[in-house]
DNA sequence: TTTACAATTTAGCCTAGGCTTAGTTTATAC
DNA sequence: GTATAAACTAAGCCTAGGCTAAATTGTAAA
């Protein structure tokens, strides 16, 4: 019964608050529409989902907080993500377009080219 | 005014169509719908759509076609989920997993880490 | 403390992509 | 040549994810 209708945007969703949260101290609507590139009224539909589906949690006219499963997930992401981008750059990808890729691949490269992509990273690093 | 409205699956769909020609000499909705795993309205649906966008033709109860815009953006897409397997198995995935992902990669990938998968490819080949 | 602006919500609309159920057409087998 | 099964279409419903326009709430400045 786990995978509480995960989408991809619901692990952008959740990435992005845990982000904000680091960096600003709190996740604003607002800013979560402008850095998915959504209007307000489409990111406050898509955040009523998430709560709904137990990965935030808010109340009205207030910031935004990521409930333990919401945190886990954003955890996670953030991790693929990250190798994802370290990969690219190790294999010398741009920063730019490691950022823009990384972004899109991370949702659908599983464990098993997860483990090699941080075998390779490994060894860029020697 | 190109990009007539090229979605994900509509990538998806001019490849298979396209493969199935290749190998079967045609392509039938039934299996279509099979191999994309949807129920056959689904693919009629979806196959509506891409008609009207001028990927595909078909006469009613006949089987479908791609046009020649179509059939352009089924190489492209072909080329580019070659590259992305083939750069899988070259960095060691296995062929089970490098199928599934670079099915979902293949979206993702911009010319420039294409490239660079090229080099690493030829490089592993020699 | 009132006013004005920014942030958020509400309502209503749209498309893509999924389903089921039911009806039609085509093709096959007898 | 006709019955039956397979393929396809039609109709209707649902969710996610997008939008705009309008109402509401919160906050900061005058």
């Amino acid at each position: 019964m786990r995978e509480a209708h995960k989408t991809e945007a619901t692990e952008d969703y959740v990435e992005l608050i845990d982000d904000l949260i680091r960096v600003h101290g709190e996740a604003r609507l607002v800013d979560v529409a402008s850095r998915m590139g959504v209007t307000q009224p489409t990111a406050s539909k898509t955040l009523a989902r998430l709560q709904r589906d137990g990965f935030v949690s808010s109340e009205p006219y207030r910031s935004i907080f990521l409930t333990r499963e919401g945190k886990d997930l954003a955890d996670e992401s953030r991790l693929r993500h990250e190798v994802v981008f370290n990969f690219l750059l190790a294999i010398g990808v741009k920063r730019e377009a490691a950022i823009r890729d990384s972004e899109g691949m991370e949702h659908h490269v599983s464990e098993e080219t997860l483990k090699v992509f941080k075998k390779i990273i490994r060894e860029s690093n020697k």
